[in-house]
Order: C-alpha cells, then sequence, then structure tokens
DNA sequence: GCTTAACATGTAATTAATTACATGTATATA
DNA sequence: TATATACATGTAATTAATTACATGTTAAGC
C-alpha cells in the first residue's frame, strides 16, 4: 500500500521517549506497538537512514563488548516538532480495515451454503484466541493505576482492542446461531 | 503491502455473478464491495491481463454506437475452481487494522493531554457520519427480504460493519466522558 | 451544434511493504 | 570449549498500491 509512511512517526514517538536502536525499534514491534501496526527491520533501518538525513533524528555509536557497534537513536527537535504536527493535524480518513474473512463472505450467496458454518468456527476460534491474549496483555501491562497514568493512550487502545474484539466473537456467536438454525 | 492479491479473487467473485468490463469492476468499488475493499482502473486492468494470461478468465470484444469497443469479461471454469478453493482455504492469518487514529493515541501519555478530547471529537464525528451511512446502505440495499436470501454474505458483512461502528461510536463517547472527568 | 459528464482502457512513476539474502558479534549454557 | 540463541545492521528482489499521465468515445442537456 502506497500510504502516507506512517512507519516515520512510530519511530518518532518511539524516540521521544529513549533513544533507542534500530534493533529496539524492531524488536518493540513484537510486543506494545506491535498489537496496533507491524513492520520489518528491512524497513526500519532505511527509514531511520531517510530520518536522519531529514535532521529528525541523530545517532551515536555505541561499542558493545570488544567491537560490536550500535547506533543509538535520538530524536531531534525538528523530529519532535514533526512528531507534535502529526497528533495534531487531524486524521479525517477513516482507514477502511481490510478484513479477508468478511471479503471471502461477500461471495457466499446463500444461507444454506455449508462453509458458512466452518468459516465462521474458525473466526470464532481465531478471534476468541486474540481476544484472550488481548485481556492477558491487560492485565499484565496495566495491572496497576500508575501505568494507566502514565500510558493513558495505550491503555485506551488496548481496552478499544479488547471492545472490539469481544464485539467480533459476540457477532460470529450470534450469527452462528442462525446460521445453524437456516441451514437445518 | 506486499500481500496475497486479494484483488484477483475479488476479480474472480464479481465476474463468477455475471460478466463484467473493466470499467465495470471499476465502478463496482464505488458500491457495494467498495464498503470492505478499495482498488483503482490502473490496478484493475493489469490484473485482468494477468488473470486472463493465466486462463482464469477469457473476454469478449462489443461496441457500443460506432466505434467504443469494450472489453466484456467471463470466468472460466479455472477461474470458478481458483475461487472456490480460496473461500475454502480457510482464513487463518487475522487481518490487523491499521487505524491512525489508535497508532496516535500510543503515543499521548496523559489523561490532561489537551489534544486527546480533540481527536476524540473528531472520531465521534467521523465514526457517527460512517455508522448513518452504513445504517442507509443497510435499509436501501436490504430493504426487502429477498435481497436477504439472495445475498446472505453481503447481509452477514454489512450488518457486522454496522455493529463494529456502533461499538466505535459508544467507545470514543465513553471515552470522552472519562477524558473530561480526568481533564476537569 | 456545443459542451460536459460519463463511459472506456490503458501505461508510467513512485512509494510501501514483504520476503529473502547477507554478514558478523556477544552471551548463556551444556 | 563448542554451540546455539539473541544481538546487531544492512541490502536486494519482488509485489502491491497509489497517483499521475495519456487518449479517445458516447450520450445527455442546453
Amino acid at each position: 500500500m502506497a500510504q502516507k509512511n506512517k512507519l516515520q512517526f512510530i519511530i518518532l514517538g518511539l524516540l521521544n521517549q529513549r533513544p533507542l536502536t534500530g534493533y529496539d525499534l524492531t524488536k518493540s514491534f513484537d510486543n506494545e506497538i506491535g498489537e496496533f501496526w507491524q513492520a520489518q527491520h528491512s524497513q526500519i533501518y532505511p527509514q531511520l537512514k531517510r530520518l536522519e538525513e531529514q535532521g529528525a533524528i541523530t545517532h551515536e555509536v555505541m561499542v558493545s563488548g570488544e567491537k560490536l557497534e550500535k547506533k543509538l537513536y535520538h530524536i531531534t527537535d525538528l523530529g519532535t516538532a514533526r512528531l507534535r504536527d502529526w497528533i495534531t493535524v487531524g486524521t479525517p480518513e477513516l482507514t477502511a480495515t481490510k478484513d479477508e474473512f468478511i471479503l471471502k463472505l461477500y461471495f457466499i450467496r446463500k444461507s444454506t451454503d455449508p462453509r458458512l458454518s466452518v468459516m465462521l468456527h474458525e473466526q470464532l476460534r481465531l478471534h476468541t484466541a486474540k481476544l484472550t491474549h488481548l485481556k492477558g496483555r491487560m492485565t499484565t501491562v496495566f495491572g496497576d493505576d500508575q501505568q494507566i497514568a502514565d500510558n493513558y493512550g495505550h491503555y485506551l487502545i488496548l481496552q478499544h482492542a479488547v471492545g472490539r474484539e469481544s464485539y467480533y466473537v459476540n457477532w460470529l456467536k450470534q450469527t452462528l446461531k442462525t446460521v445453524k438454525h437456516a441451514q437445518a
């Protein structure tokens, strides 16, 4: 998708919290931010180079052990300004959700199609697992109130994600009932 | 995004209902399927060429008026088989929703951040409008029961989309209340 | 008869993103 | 001390998708 390069803002946002290496940034997509966005290191390293060329970040070289060099990136004033602008400017385009299962459903014409029940069951399994995972994240990450106070946005979107998955699971259950009735 | 080329299946799915031109296919993204997926004609025409090379579709040339040639595409047996396989094979990867607003929220640290209320209000306006639009689609497209019976999958996903937006709107309202309380 | 909007089909340039290729270091553990 | 895993950083090839470029026809309204 040729979209508006949101990765740059994620990098700026993460570096705004503390200096990180490219490797650290890559790892952060396995955890927190990874629940909401994905990126690989092959995308991150070139982006870091571009951001540094533009003056939004700088780096200092650290040496671990004998000779392993790592680059610790810092955000600059230009970078913090760009991050602030991105958050402030408004988000008037609703990102269309591209859900492959939903797309497949579009081409199912009859409520008696035997594949329908199979597909719904699979999605129910997947979304139930996802919901369990998200609830687990909620309790581990936001177990105490100080965490919520210090990362309020993160708390909100995790809570939003839990609600969204709950809705999805309930919809699947409800639809399965209706479908089974139609097929009986 | 280098993903699994879902456009080919949308084209096959639409051609499975009736023969269409590239222009017709492009237009269909302004309506029905457009609620759930997007594609431009610059993506559609090359894809049609590839599908024909692969033997999944064929075309016949129609002439409108004096000399305007249009290509009416038909699905082949290979195409219907490919479509059937895609629907049948299972959808084990949950597509991660990339919502820019959600992403921005991640970088809001404090519940007292004055931008929070502004951002939530904007999203409430957008998602309320979206919800109204979807409900309108529901009544116009699925006004009578025969439409539901003949396009059950489409009915399901539209109903799912209405529910999803309802949840989003409610979540925004609820969060706004909480945030205003925190900022007071 | 003129003009505009819709019909109709393509290609080119650019950007975003994934997968694969490529290399080397440090640390923990068996 | 060997070995596996995690740390660390890049590039190349490919695919997907958007935006822009490019051209011509038909039908409706004035």
